[in-house]
DNA sequence: ATTATTGTATTAAGTGCTTAATACAATAAT
DNA sequence: ATTATTGTATTAAGCACTTAATACAATAAT
């Protein structure tokens, strides 16, 4: 996984969430330590203040923390990273049955179009 | 059904999806006169600039047009509509998909966690 | 004919985000 | 001891978005 940025939305937002996500799956395993501040922003293609930016609010977080010149690792509390990716999935789970919902299907209707739509996609590869 | 602006994205950008899923779900019907750019600016609290902005873009992609002088109508093209409104569900199926997937579920569990889901919502009201 | 309403355009100011260019203190590496 | 790397902070500039205050032409309403 690399990085995916939008400029309809602040940058510093994304990556926040992506480097959220990448805590989540094991990409930044629990405990180990992370690239410094410039060699992100030069991965990610953006400025150090800006990843500076996001990794500062995941620290207020608790997600990360610093060993003031040693670097900067990821929690070990692995507890915090479970609540994070639970919390990520429910927070996908409302915002689609909320835009569903919006545009006028019911519950019944949302599971069954999600399925065909994963249906189709399956048979793609058959 | 209301005005629901957030800060951290362009407004006229949320003025559009919000117009278009007014005309999509009947709130605007096909066919009927808009209020006028100024109405439309103080109903949703902002400035009537930001709101042309918007009303331009849907007038650009055909969902609205304009009497010189008389006001801004809905189309009366109803297979566009429904096209309009078949996409932005595809869009929140594509987009509700790929966030589970990026997060490490499986098509069947997707569909599992979305059930269950919606099932501890329909037990809240018994 | 006059007035009010329509969409549209322009200019200026303020805000938040991003980049660039530095700089500094602490400490790991040599 | 010296050097390189770490996180962190500051200042200036540019950009897009938003608001505010106007103004104008066309035409519906009176």
């Amino acid at each position: 996984m690399t990085w995916e940025l939008q400029s309809d939305r602040p940058i510093y937002a994304q990556l926040i969430e992506q480097i959220e996500l990448k805590i989540c799956i094991g990409v930044f395993p629990l405990g180990s330590k992370l690239p410094s501040v410039r060699d992100l922003a030069k991965e990610a293609s953006v400025n150090p203040n800006t990843m500076q930016k996001a990794l500062a609010k995941l620290e207020e977080d608790g997600l990360l923390y610093t060993n003031r010149t040693s670097g900067r690792y990821v929690t070990e509390d692995i507890q915090m990273v479970k609540a994070v990716k639970r919390k990520k999935a429910q927070d996908h789970i409302k915002n689609f049955v909320d835009k569903m919902t919006e545009l006028g299907f019911d519950d019944k209707e949302i599971v069954r179009i999600l399925s065909s739509s994963l249906q189709k996609e399956d048979t793609k590869n058959e």
